[in-house]
DNA sequence: GTGAAAGCGCTAACAT
DNA sequence: ATGTTAGCGCTTTCAC
């Protein structure tokens, strides 16, 4: 058996009501009787019970993260975010991993009301009908990051539309008019549509036409970007840059490229989204955009436990300079 | 104010005894009554305390994970697999990301102590006398994951000086005369010590000498490995081959030895270890030795909620044969 | 300055 | 088959 206040209490022959003001600091005892508490709490290695305080409380100081995967440089670094703060409020973090498992996530979300988490924070995942309901209907703070939504949930991202539409401009300054997209996955409105609007936007401002197959659709993942650089390949013969919309999916095109001897940059540049960790360990290091994964991750704690209920933070984006994007030569325009 | 067990055993005239009952599939009711409550319950929206649940129960169905980093491929792949089986269990899993950093340790197991999590896992971190004091003081069910200890908890992991062992014979095998290595941290004597006594023992088995200065000191992370590399080939010119304690190293070597633009295998073969996801994205893919993170995980879990309090698993390794590792022509040996 | 006692939401005897 | 009640370990009035 645990020691308990009550055992603090008898030992120091004080009631559990002045361990219980000892521990919690709060006023209504002298400093004689504290020293004699504070003393057999040390010699009983008493520790509180948080399941107790929390039944009375409501605040479990713990808050839910739900994430598509935890072994991806992407959501984990927005995790690393997280679990920085929390650990500076003194909270924990309950991790769920949905793997794009819709049963799983509402599992996850009924687990989570039970464990009373103080608040939830979503990364980069969709939000169905069914997930809103329910989370209406829980009643917890919620947040959003790398993600957004059409219902009233506070969220924090990057501009994807102007990320994408500079990336592309980015390319096209370079002398790139033949710029081929590597895109996500087809059904993600949220992530998905504004990236390749903004890439066609970009393209149209310049005066150059968009063509359907020159964008082929992933799932953010490395194996699809191997099959999604192959299959431009077979359409597109004049590509020499392709934005992709994950350093992952960057990575397997890099491979795929690799593999068929084709040089990057030399003869395509490739340009990638995120910036996380891979990019510059890739050979050679990858250029790409950046979104301040981590510090995203920060900021949706913060909200949730100040309890900010209607934010909408856009966090700002960045090129980072590598070395897969090269500029294409006029010679390149003139031989066309 | 949210829905309890009282407002469900009010609003279907039976008492809380009997709501309980049926919430835990306890034998006491008639299959009429039954019907009722659960309408109630969905009606009302009710879902159990968790809480309350623990406080009584003295169970909260929730393990506690330390880990030095999330956003390492290497503990992420492990906590991949701890999820899973969490979810398979109807558990939830706090994560406590400690940054090598003693005083967060401590802290957090003070914290999962309070929090009366079910048990705990601990990845690939050296448990010093203070944990382990702590620990014993907690009484908690801990096991280590990637790593092990003097004292007496049970441990999931590799044979590393086997594994080691073997990596430097595939090498020698392979023809190379000259194998430097990157090592882990010099001070870690759970995982770089028998690694490094592995390599030593391979080449004195084939009548080769151990040098010092062959083997450099890193600390996993890729930085470490370009640095390593850079130190090993300023005192070692014959190197043909370097077996690498960590993929990371392994990529960091390998970054470093394209920007001296010296070729991988051609002029020095690179093996890795750990087989993380890295591995096989890397320019060239990485040849390394396989640990079974992800089971690893999962069976970390399991010997938690089993309650195996006394075991000491050694699961296989294996080469993972990719292309950073060539034959070292038997020329070379003449011309030495 | 300190203690007694009522509950937080639930489970588990013990009754009936 | 169902209800009553005593806690689980703690916080928090309300007395004194």
């Amino acid at each position: 058996m645990s020691v308990t206040i009550k055992d603090v209490a008898k030992q120091a022959n004080v009631s559990v009501a002045t361990v219980s003001r000892i521990l919690n600091n709060l006023p209504g005892y002298s400093e004689e009787t504290k020293q004699k508490v504070v003393k057999v709490i040390d010699e009983l290695g008493y520790q509180p019970n948080a399941i107790a305080r929390g039944l009375i409380s409501k605040k479990t100081n713990t808050m839910g993260v739900l994430l598509p995967k935890v072994s991806d440089l992407f959501a984990s670094e927005i995790l690393a975010g997280i679990e920085d703060v929390a650990h500076e409020f003194d909270h924990s973090v309950i991790i769920c991993k949905t793997d794009k498992d819709g049963t799983r996530t509402m599992k996850y979300l009924q687990t989570l009301r039970e464990k009373q988490v103080d608040g939830i924070i979503i990364v980069s995942e969709y939000i169905t009908k069914e997930y809103y309901d329910m989370l209406t209907r829980m009643n917890i703070p919620v947040v959003l990051v790398a993600t957004q939504s059409n219902y009233d949930i506070p969220c924090i991202k990057v501009d994807d539309f102007k990320a994408s539409y500079e990336a592309v401009t980015y390319l096209l300054d370079k002398g790139h008019i033949h710029i081929g997209m590597i895109s996500g996955t087809r059904s993600d409105k949220m992530t998905t549509t504004p990236r390749v609007h903004g890439y066609r936007q970009a393209l149209i401002d310049s005066g150059l036409p968009f063509t359907e197959n020159a964008v082929a659709y992933g799932d953010f993942g490395f194996q699809s970007g191997i099959e999604c650089m192959q299959q431009l390949l077979s359409h597109q013969k004049h590509l020499t840059a392709v934005f992709c919309a994950s350093d992952e999916m960057a990575i397997g095109a890099l491979s795929y490229l690799y593999k068929q001897g084709i040089k990057v940059p030399e003869q395509i540049s490739l340009l990638g989204y995120d910036n996380t960790a891979t990019a510059q360990k890739a050979i050679p290091p990858l250029t790409t955009i950046e979104q301040p994964l981590y510090k995203m991750g920060r900021r949706a704690f913060e909200v949730l436990i100040k309890g900010e209920r209607k934010v909408n933070l856009i966090y700002p984006h960045r090129i980072i300079e590598r070395d897969t994007v090269t500029n294409r030569e006029p010679i390149a325009l003139l031989n066309k």
